[in-house]
DNA sequence: CCCCATTACGTAGCACGTAACAATG
DNA sequence: CATTGTTACGTGCTACGTAATGGGG
């Protein structure tokens, strides 16, 4: 029984059984990944996937009792190692983020500064997209932290930290007429088309909870990923921006308008396996996120038992953090 | 970063750090293990175990990280190997059992015999030793249960369940002056050579304490292992035996008589490793062994902290085992 | 001088890749 | 016929054992 053949046996398992497509995902030959699976099934004695109906494979109940054992094998396999490499060079090596485009344009590139100056031996890598995406890398471990915004993947083995609350601004060409209004409402904002993201990062459904109380239709013309698309748009005349009071660099030609009193406030989330030690890099760059973030306060919330009991035990800090 | 590597490095670590002995324990050549350990040690990046004193070799700090990590990876390993031999014969394999000499004498046959009877494709192991060998066997996981009488290895690592209490009982030849006494004191007896076991199994120290207290002198001539041994010097006429009240079968021309009002009751304990799961038949020998010692009694056990956190939420079992 | 660890070296085994074959829809 | 899994076969690596070489107490 080897580690390789146990890290086999879960890839092949999370490929949906199937090994051809595990074979190219791990950089190896087919046969081979098949080989090592058949040995490993000849030495425990039984079979571990189901192969008699080819085109949809499972694992057999012994297999999956197999399986959630590798898991466990391996999970400290890979905590050894990284230990190793915490004590070998504790402020050396990589450390991958997934983020949303907002949070990589305008959150990051502080938090990124400060930390490639204390860290610089560790390679940072960030990867953009979706929340949903972000969660998936978390759970197949290729990020150790994933950050989102308004939407939170709710999942057993992930665990979500709350970085910071944000309200909402409204941008608009310098001398639109929306400037001049001194509180705007929702119906003045309504009669004008929006121009705002795509999904939660930039509180989608805050907005649009907003205007359905209000009993008023935004007419969202537009959608777009990125912040300079809105503002550049905005600027052409297409309509009224709709984006993040995260702190941006001022934008010639543009004015910005708050709208904390039109929607809820939506709230930034750090995200890191549960179960899971982190390097202690990847601790420091979750304090320079947000200050409040501590390696003790990770622990105990790791101790909780579902998400459920980090956010009550969070709650007083929850209430602190608005902008 | 191979599983045997680190099976290496922890046998080493387990025979003093001296490598040429964990080879002969191993069965295997000691410049292949060397070389196996230098290799894990050049992939880790550290030195593992400090050999500038080649006199009084011991791993370095960060050594003893990766030990710690190691066995983790290394239990998870072995409850997967287990958990596979479970799923494809549930009701075979080995097991191995620690005992001292009466209990194996007098208590394990019945048990044993009702065990090889429900499960006779399991291969039954008993190692007979002393209650400190059986705490090793147990540690180095070369037996899956001990059972001990009286004297119990206080660690953390093992779990101590209550099988029975006992009384002592004196054994004399027929028509000897004490067999028509009827409730015999401590003074009787001390009148008498006595012949007992040496050590905690039969009560060695409780009879101590008792002939302590009383002020009295109790010589004992002989003291020996077996029990049968000790029936046959009582017979010669060579003293008094005092024995465990464990039914033996009856032998002819010896008296037994009740000594429960002259020395304190011993305890019979069943002891496992924590943090390991065992094989369902092990748990089966457990119930023959003690009828209140069920999977469920046991995994509440294990989750208690400490031992006295044992012996507490046991305390009522506890009084109501005295035989 | 004895015990322990390292180095040198030969061998057996196995993991892996390429290629051909079988099976299933 | 396209995709997936199995069998066949050659190769290169490596783990292991035997033997010889340092190195302290």
């Amino acid at each position: 029984m080897e580690l390789q053949q146990l890290r086999y046996v879960l890839a092949v398992y999370e490929h949906a059984c199937n090994v051809s497509l595990a074979s190219r995902r791990l950089r190896t030959s087919q046969p081979g990944l098949s080989r090592q699976i058949r040995l490993l099934e000849q030495e425990v004695g039984f079979t571990i996937f189901d192969r008699s109906h080819p085109n949809k494979p499972r694992p057999t109940q012994a297999g999956k009792a197999l399986l959630t054992h590798a898991a466990n094998v391996l999970r400290e396999a890979n905590l050894l190692r990284q230990e190793c490499d915490e004590v070998r060079a504790p402020t050396a090596g990589a450390l991958s983020v997934a983020a949303s485009d907002p949070e990589v344009r305008d959150l990051l590139p502080a938090v990124v500064a400060s930390f490639t100056a204390g860290f610089p031996d560790v390679s940072l890598h960030l990867h953009q997209g979706t929340p949903e995406q972000s969660a998936g890398l978390l759970r197949r471990g290729r990020v150790a932290l994933a950050i989102a915004t308004y939407t939170r993947v709710h999942d057993e083995s992930l665990l979500w930290l709350p970085c910071y609350r944000w309200q909402h601004r409204l941008i608009v060409p310098e001398g639109h007429r929306l400037s001049t209004v001194e509180r705007p409402s929702l119906a003045d904002i309504a009669r004008y088309p929006l121009i705002t993201t795509p999904h939660g990062p930039a509180g989608r459904p805050a907005l649009e909870a907003a205007f359905e109380t209000a009993q008023l239709t935004g007419r969202v013309v537009m959608t777009a990923l990125g912040r300079d698309v809105i503002e550049t748009y905005v600027q052409r005349g297409e309509g009224v921006g709709i984006v993040a009071s995260v702190d941006g660099p001022p934008v010639p030609g543009l004015r910005q308008i708050d709208a904390s009193h039109l929607f809820d406030a939506a709230t930034t989330w750090a995200g890191v396996v549960r179960a899971t030690q982190l390097r202690s890099y990847a601790y420091a760059f979750m304090e320079m996120l947000a200050p409040h973030l501590t390696r003790e306060l990770i622990a105990e919330c790791v101790a909780c038992g579902t998400q459920d009991e980090v956010d009550h035990a969070l709650a007083d800090l929850y209430v602190r953090l608005l902008l």
